[in-house]
DNA sequence: ACAGATAATATGTGCATACATAATCATATT
DNA sequence: AATATGATTATGTATGCACATATTATCTGT
């Protein structure tokens, strides 16, 4: 019974081959809820659940009143889980270390500065790191972390345990903006990374804030020849 | 009224706050959805709404008859929305337009055909573009089009319509492997994207089925200096 | 003590109903 | 013609109920 035409999974994957073999065209305005249910014989709750899911997943345009409509520009969505380093190095079977190349008070440059919307020269907790997987260099890890709303991180050896596992153990609810991109390696990170300088790396910029403030800005910049991969 | 307990939104952000603020720590069972229901003043549905999607997020595990958990390992999940490139362009508040470079049958190379499972040797249709914002090149896309699976394909003028608009219009349901990943650029493509031979581009690969077979294999090289970006 | 059957229970889902809300349409007013 | 007003309607959400399903706990016989 898991794909009756009764259960939202089978009314969602109804619709969903309407959508796909063109019955409903992009743009084109779809029966009502109360519509469907009929047809399928179900509740419109079912076919609320089933078309809601569809709307979340970009597939269908709804407006009160308006009805529904199959998108226009399906924007495919993608889900990226971003797992800490280590399960990440782990999960391709590699053992993974890291060492603590850095950690230090110091006053932030003005380009994480201004991205934390602190004031220039700010004193930050400053934290570099480098992952290895297989005892390759895999990532360094460049963070600042915001001391007025982590005032224990001071005392923490980053060590022994990573910034980022600290910080999931102990900083409450966070959002933040990601930006992944591609830079040459300077000197300085190329030998760390095993690299040439000037090869081209992958970069993740992340910045993590809660509520009131931001937290810290970390710049993960892996060795080269590392991909990121998904499935849609 | 769009927070009050007794709506599901409500519930929800009760429930994350109990989460965050580590009123229910990691690993610990949570009350039944009854229970909650009771405390909260409304339906169980309603509280079961709540949950379920801070389960999908991945903040709740749940089990029938075990009841319900604060997840040990919140792997943060990031949504990416891919829009088309006219779209992406657009966005940026950039015009749009794109030159066809090459379109033409050909052998692909095995470092195509084995992604897709082919075998080596087979023709397909090379299709290679260069996607512009305000004149200057935005992105090299390079793909390589499955005839045995889009037999159309060799009669379309891919300089009018793009090859991706044309893939959405005419191809049904599809999935894909993505891959992110930084490269040097070599001598042709710098030309192209007005860079410098060895800069760090970022580049996309995408691999796109249907049910039974491969359809198409692109790499989209941006210009330096792209940032793809998002938010947790 | 052990395996297997059986009961208990928390979540998962469907339904009928009711009302809320936002967009649109039709009508009346200036 | 432009604007305000109210009716209409499709989606959004809450509720109480019922039953399904997966898992755990308990009981039973050997």
């Amino acid at each position: 019974m898991n794909q009756d035409v009764n259960s939202w999974r089978g009314v969602q994957a109804e619709l969903l081959r309407r959508i796909n073999e063109r019955e409903w065209v992009p743009g084109s305005l779809l029966p009502t809820e109360a519509e469907l249910a009929g047809e399928f014989g179900c509740a419109r709750t079912t076919v609320n659940r089933a078309m809601r899911e569809l709307a979340e997943a970009g597939l269908l345009d709804r407006k009160r009143r308006a009805g529904t409509r199959v998108a226009l520009h399906p924007t495919s969505r993608v889900v990226l889980d971003i797992p800490i380093i280590r399960q990440e190095v782990e999960q391709r079977g590699a053992r993974w270390h890291h060492a603590l190349l850095e950690q230090r008070t110091e006053p932030a440059p003005t380009s994480v500065t201004s991205r934390m919307d602190l004031s220039a020269g700010t004193k930050m907790l400053h934290v570099r790191s480098l992952h290895f997987a297989d005892n390759h260099p895999f990532l360094l890890e460049d963070r600042w972390l915001n001391l007025a709303a982590l005032a224990d991180a001071e005392t923490v050896d980053f060590g022994k345990v990573t910034s980022n596992e600290w910080l999931i153990q102990n900083v409450p609810y966070t959002t933040g903006d990601i930006s992944f991109s591609a830079i040459s390696t300077d000197a300085d990170t190329a030998s760390l990374l095993e690299a040439q300088e000037g090869e081209a790396v992958f970069v993740v910029d992340r910045l993590t804030w809660n509520e009131r403030e931001p937290i810290t800005s970390v710049r993960l910049t892996y060795a080269p020849g590392y991909r990121l991969n998904t499935r849609v």
